[in-house]
DNA sequence: TATCTTTTTGACCATATGGTCAAAGCGACG
DNA sequence: CGTCGCTTTGACCATATGGTCAAAAAGATA
C-alpha cells in the first residue's frame, strides 16, 4: 500500500517542468487559447510523452489552479487579531504585493480564470474564500470598533487590497508603458504608494 | 466619392450585431480562446455571412479594441486642471466606477488584452495612454505643489483608480461571491468606499 | 547480463477551426 | 416586371488541435 503513485525521480521532474511551461502558456494566452503542442515545446517534451504524464490539457490546468487559491489566500490567513491593526493590514499588502512581483504569473493565470467566469474555482470562490474573508472582516470591523482603525466597509478592504496588488502583475505590461524606459522595477514606488494609501485611509481621525 | 463603403442599412445593423456578439465572446474567452462560429452563433448569423462583413477573427477583433482604448480614456480627459482638486479626481473615480458597472464586457476585454501582453495595442499605451497620464500627471503634482490635495505618486494614483474601479467589473465573479447572495449590486457601496479611500488618501493633512 | 518496468516517440485519427467560393436569394429601382 | 447589386448560404478545403497506440528506447533490478 505504499506505493500507490509510484513517483519517481524523472516523473517528479517531468510533471514539475509540465506545470511549469503550462503556467507560461496558460497564464498568457488563457485557457482556450493555450494548446497542448505550446507546453510541450515550452517544457522540451513530445506531445505524446506530455500527455503520458497528464491525460488531457484540462487535467494540467487543473492541477496548476487546484491549490493556486490557497497559496492566494495564505497572506490573509496569517492576519492575526491579536496584532496591531494597522501594521497587520500593512503586512499583507506587502506580502500580496511581494506575490505579484514574485508570482506574476500565477496573478495572471488566476485573473484569466476569474475573468472567464472562474468555471473552474466558482465553487471555492463563494465556499472557502468567502468564509476566510467573512472571517477576517469582522476582525477588521472589531478594530473598528474599538477605534483603532478607521471605520471602513471590511469587504471592500480587501477588494481594494487584492486589485492594487494584482495589478502590477496583471497590467504589468500596462503599467510599463505608462511609466517608460526609465523605470525598469515599478515596485519599490508601489510599496510606498501602497502604504501611504491604505496608512491614510485607515490611521483613524 | 460620397460612397467609397456603401454603408447599407442592412450592413449598419449586421455590423452591430456582430460587434456585439463577438465583444460577448471575446471578453469571456479571450482572443485565442474564441471561436468564430460562437460569435456567428451569438449573433444569430451563419458563419459565411458573418465573414462577409469582416474578413478575419483578427479584423473583429480590432475593430472591438479599436477606439476603445479611447473611449476608456475620456473621462481622464474631462480632468480638468481649473476645477476643485478633489472633486475633480472623485469625479474621474467615479465615471470610471460608472464604465465598469455599465460596460463589464468592454472592461474584460481590455483586461484580457493587457494580461496577454497587449499585443495588438502596446504602441498605444506607450504613445496616446502614456502622453495623456504624464500631462494629467503634471496636473496633480500642480495641485499637491499648491497644497491643495496630499502628495501622491501621480502614476500610481492613476494605476490604483484603474485597478480598483476596474475590480468590479473585472471581478465580478469573485466580488459577486465573497459578498454572497443578500448583495445583487456591489456598486452602491464601492462608490461610497471609493470615495472615503480617495478622499481620505489626498486631503492635505 | 537478462528481465521487467517505466519512459519516449513516430505515426495516426477524429474533430474543430479559420476561411473560400460559386451559386442562390433578395430588394431597390427604373 | 426585369435587372442589377447587395446579401446569404451550403459545400468545401487546408490546417490545427486534442488525443491514441503500438512499438522502441531507456532504466531499474536481480
Amino acid at each position: 500500500m505504499n506505493e500507490a503513485r509510484p513517483v519517481t525521480r524523472i516523473q517528479q521532474k517531468n510533471r514539475a517542468t509540465i506545470l511549469d511551461a503550462a503556467l507560461d502558456v496558460f497564464s498568457l494566452r488563457g485557457f482556450g487559447g493555450a494548446t497542448v503542442d505550446q507546453i510541450a515545446a515550452t517544457a522540451g517534451l513530445s506531445k505524446p510523452n506530455l500527455l503520458y504524464y497528464f491525460p488531457t490539457k484540462e487535467a494540467i490546468y487543473e492541477a496548476l489552479l487546484g491549490g493556486l487559491l490557497d497559496t492566494w489566500l495564505d497572506p490573509l490567513r496569517a492576519m492575526k487579531p491579536s496584532g496591531e491593526p494597522l501594521p497587520e493590514i500593512l503586512a499583507y499588502v506587502q506580502r500580496k504585493l511581494e506575490m505579484s512581483r514574485d508570482f506574476p504569473r500565477e496573478s495572471r493565470l488566476f485573473a484569466n480564470e476569474i475573468i472567464q467566469g472562474a468555471p473552474l474555482i466558482e465553487s471555492e470562490l463563494s465556499g472557502a474564500l468567502r468564509s476566510l474573508v467573512d472571517e477576517k472582516a469582522e476582525i477588521i470591523n472589531k478594530w473598528a470598533d474599538e477605534g483603532r482603525i478607521a471605520r471602513v466597509d471590511p469587504h471592500h478592504l480587501f477588494f481594494s487590497i487584492w486589485s492594487l496588488t494584482q495589478h502590477y502583475a496583471d497590467f504589468d505590461v500596462q503599467v510599463r508603458a505608462v511609466l517608460g524606459e526609465g523605470v525598469d522595477d515599478p515596485f519599490p514606488e508601489a510599496e510606498i504608494y501602497l502604504t501611504t494609501l491604505f496608512t491614510r485611509m485607515l490611521t483613524p481621525s
